[in-house]
DNA sequence: GATTGACTCGTACGCTGTACGATTAGATTG
DNA sequence: CAATCTAATCGTACAGCGTACGAGTCAATC
């Protein structure tokens, strides 16, 4: 027998970053690792979102007992921090040195940020876990060296990097849990035709109604932009 | 024997909104009342926490049978619902209708919408779901007449609600998910510290560390309402 | 007095995460 | 070779959860 190793590993900062990718085997019942683990959680989660990972049937997927996962991983909770960190893996470009147009890279990266987010819309409800992963950790230095190569302070680094991440995990957060699909706007627009007496405002900005968001959220980007770089020429773009 | 009324009334928009301030009996047990059971219910989530609400003990507190909520409520998720929405509730001046600086009537509705999300910090996890309240939509509503009495014009008034509310959302998320308490701050020093090496840009902007969130905060909405008024004189103020 | 409808709640069921300990298989050691 | 150790798997069991069901209470109405 031995003493589990949750404790003596369960320093998860140290943890290589689990991989999506190199998960593939033909067939059969491969051992039990943390890549499969993590990879068959993503997969449940997309199929049945987040009240649908169950640890039964994670294992049952992965053709386990239930608790041989518990040698891998502490509890569910560490289940849910994997996944979500597996998810925001960044398969980008690795940066080059020419100086480059910063802001079409700071915008390249938030919109690959909140696309990575959306392709798992359980991802962004698991967000409000303190879970600095390598990969969240990775994607948040990425935009900073963006930031601070086209010249923004030291000293005003912080403020710049928060605007941008709060306004993309905001928007994220909105449009997964706005509906993606058809029947969801639906369901919108019956809910606000009944009240546009109270909420006239509301009803003629249009809002929740046919919104193009894609486009909505790269407007607000860049009046955001526009707003931290006061030295550029702010225009439209 | 009578029919449950929760499906013919759990047409959860008409309901009138639900006041955390009218309920305070000396002592006793008043009978059960949707108030009632709201209001316990932001009480025990302030005191435990998302995973410390129970339905039992929730009655427990009520003095009622774990069975009775039922009657008022559909299930635990409507609590969830009705306490977010609860505790949203707007209580600032109403508005005027002189022109004041529109300005800082927004900064000081979407700063007060942060703040009181924060006083429950739970609540800020709850933003997940597709829970339109009344309060909400009544915040967003007087956003709305604010932007829109500070001359933009309909057709723009949609990316500015939708900016705003994201930076706003994606900031209290952020501010509640790390920590409030000086051990959260010591744990984050400690998981930086090691990483400066794989995370130099990070570092140098001191990022998650002795950070001044009210005031970044209210940096990043200047930026982000500097970019929003083009016209405006977008001074620092 | 009988009936009704609003409301309360005890019991029970299916399902959950996971503690515990037995079991196995492969490597290491004498 | 046998003995021992270590990593990994999993069956069983338990406490706690949300809530379905139906019986119970009480005031208002006929």
């Amino acid at each position: 027998m031995a003493a589990k190793r949750s404790s003596a590993q369960s320093n998860r900062s140290q943890r290589k970053s689990v991989s999506l990718q190199s998960v593939q085997e033909p067939h059969g019942d491969p051992p039990l690792s943390l890549d499969r683990i993590v990879a068959t959680a993503v997969e449940l989660l997309d199929a049945e979102g987040v009240d649908g990972l169950k640890m039964r049937r994670l294992a049952d997927r992965l053709g386990a007992g239930a608790m041989s996962l518990y040698w891998h991983v502490d509890n569910k909770e560490e289940v849910f921090d994997l996944a979500l960190d597996a998810v925001l893996e960044y398969r980008g470009a690795p940066q080059v040195d020419e100086p480059e147009d910063w802001r079409d890279e700071a915008v390249h990266l938030l919109q690959d940020w909140r696309a990575s987010m959306l392709r798992h819309p359980w991802s962004a409800s698991l967000l409000s876990r303190r879970a600095l992963g390598p990969n969240i950790l990775n994607r948040l230095e990425l935009l900073s060296k963006t930031l601070s190569r086209a010249g923004v302070a030291d000293a005003d680094l912080n403020v710049a990097i928060w605007s941008l991440w709060n306004y993309v995990m905001g928007a994220t957060i909105t449009r997964a849990s706005f509906g993606l699909s058809d029947d969801d706007r639906a369901a919108a627009q019956q809910r606000l035709t009944g009240l546009s007496e109270h909420y006239p405002t509301i009803e003629r900005a249009r809002l929740l109604l046919d919104s193009d968001w894609d486009g909505t959220f790269r407007k607000g980007l860049d009046f955001l932009l526009d707003g931290l770089s006061p030295g550029q020429n702010s225009g439209s773009r």
